[in-house]
DNA sequence: CCTTTCATGTAATGGGTTACATGATTCG
DNA sequence: CGAATCATGTAACCCATTACATGAAAGG
């Protein structure tokens, strides 16, 4: 959330929204955890708000990063890597791929390629729309970051895509 | 955990060091999750156990699973996809590398590779000890899906290694 | 006028991690 | 004889999702 309002000021709302895309690729939150966390981050100091008007029933606030808060997160970037867990459901599927019929073997392994192609081209289109843009390759700018997780997303994609069609042949004929 | 069971029974103790390796690659849980979790399985009929003789202060009991955890395990294999959410904590902080100074974001970046390295290597190793072991080809066969997976794993860690290859070219001179 | 979007909150539930608790056997 | 491994459980806590709850403005 810091990272995110660091970007851009934004309401509870407006977060919810934006965690659906670019940054949703690798992050999200439902509101009903923004708005607790929000107050929170408020109590510590790491961010700040303004009542503006809007639409809602009670009052539409904007919230920003303080300095503490940008402080706060660059030594988040910069602190120690802890070993994240890796928890993949469709890998778990794979791994007991040998207790199945042939036919559902291949049909699973279509359907688990068809949704990292469908990612795939999310991730191209995103990353389409930062081409010639100026401030994507400026290193201190939001935008370098956006595309730089953009490639990344693209490049491991393609690779699992690969992989599965590599997987089709190994499965093929039976 | 009926992955795992379907093919090798095992103690609860041996499950939570198997998730340690090969299947923890993608799937953990820890000891205090796998024994409730074996008696809600042996209540649902899905396993069932026979007590062996072996050191801990209580009963070691040896699990298997049933007819109908096997259909069970085979009908969560074939079963529709549902989209999973994907939750990086390392390309979120990649995201707000923007942020930091030049130094701070090549080592960064640099922390991140040294990570997948070493889970490269890992998989490489025990995908070596697969090579020229005749049941990893035949399909029907644990090994097979073990293979494959390391296959996988391989595979999207070396895109992202070299993904971040070229991250650092990207942010070399500044 | 009805549906969607904007807008913010709380409560209940579920899954997972960490901490608490116990104790026998084996190896150095 | 002390440490590591084998072995099984419960309790507390934290994080996240789902469900509950409210209501104004804008657009079709």
């Amino acid at each position: 959330m810091l990272g995110l309002l660091a970007r851009r000021p934004s309401t509870g709302y407006e977060l919810s929204r934006r965690m659906e895309r670019p940054v949703g690729w690798f992050w999200t939150a439902g509101h009903s955890q923004i708005y607790p966390e929000l107050a929170r981050l408020e109590a510590a100091g790491l961010v700040t708000h303004e009542d503006v008007e809007g639409a809602g029933p009670r009052q539409t606030k904007r919230y920003h990063v303080t300095a503490a808060g940008l402080a706060d997160l660059r030594a988040w970037v910069a602190a120690e890597l802890e070993p994240q867990p890796v928890r993949d459901l469709e890998v778990l599927r794979l791994w007991s791929i040998w207790t199945v019929e042939p036919e559902a073997a291949r049909d699973l392994v279509r359907r688990v390629r068809e949704g990292h192609v469908e990612r795939l081209a999310a991730y191209e289109a995103d990353l389409a729309t930062l081409d010639g843009v100026a401030e994507a390759a400026d290193r201190t700018r939001p935008e370098f970051a956006s595309r730089v997780t953009l490639e990344g997303g693209v490049r491991s994609r393609r690779a699992v895509v690969e992989w599965l069609d590599w997987l089709l042949e190994e499965l093929a004929d039976g």
